[in-house]
DNA sequence: ATAATGTCCGATAAATTAT
DNA sequence: TTATCGGACATTA
């Protein structure tokens, strides 16, 4: 069965021609005799970056639908090296093949697949070095007195559960009153009590 | 026995950090 | 990471 690969091309709105890209990614593809199954590109206007053609081929590779990704030089992947990397680790752990005419890399053959093994060392050093910093940032957070996790309820509301509570309201009435789960007014009582008995 | 009430815990929300 | 939600379970009148 002939391997399935989809043709990426992008030009800006200064030189807007796609025919040589795509026609250069055919004669690739009808050469090493790979079946087509998909031509995406686009025309990226200057500030926004957008890709929707590309989210599309990505997401068909994630379905597997693809097994190689074809463009005419790395620069048409990603303009930043970080997010080339990002896009080459997903190609790689999708089991997708990548070629780039320009560069030479051919991940279908088994001294263009060492890339993917190289890159992929690139690419995991650099998520560990975000897990660090991201670390370092929380501990920072926490010493300043940062307050993690979800917020509690508003004051006015504690407040609202305490009052009622004192006019001799159950738990599941206020709850439905004041529409908060059950539990948190539960929780809100049993704090009240806690501190009523530390005041004795 | 049967409603109304209260307790417990897993699932979900919403917030923090860093590119 | 913390808090809330919501349903299963237990308790009570």
């Amino acid at each position: 069965m002939k391997r399935k690969v989809a043709l990426y091309a992008r030009v800006s709105t200064l030189s807007q021609d796609l025919t040589p890209q795509l026609e250069r990614l055919r004669e690739v593809a009808a050469r090493a005799g790979w079946e087509v199954a998909g031509e995406f590109h686009e025309t990226v206007s200057g500030a926004a970056r957008e890709r929707p053609a590309f989210d599309r081929m990505m997401e068909d590779v994630r379905r597997r639908k693809v097994d190689i990704v074809a463009a005419v030089d790395l620069t048409r992947l990603g303009r930043r090296a970080i997010g080339l990397l990002q896009v080459l680790d997903m190609l790689r752990v999708s089991g997708c093949d990548l070629y780039v005419d320009r560069e030479a890399i051919d991940t279908t053959t088994a001294s263009g697949r060492m890339i993917y093994t190289i890159l992929a060392g690139v690419a995991a050093f650099e998520r560990e070095l975000l897990i660090e910093r991201t670390m370092e940032g929380l501990a920072h957070a926490r010493a300043k007195g940062v307050r993690l996790g979800r917020p509690p309820a508003s004051d006015g509301i504690l407040d609202a559960i305490k009052s009622l509570r004192e006019q001799g309201l159950g738990i599941n009435s206020i709850a439905r009153e004041l529409k908060v789960g059950k539990s948190t007014v539960a929780k809100v009582i049993a704090t009240m009590k806690e501190e009523a008995s530390h005041a004795h």
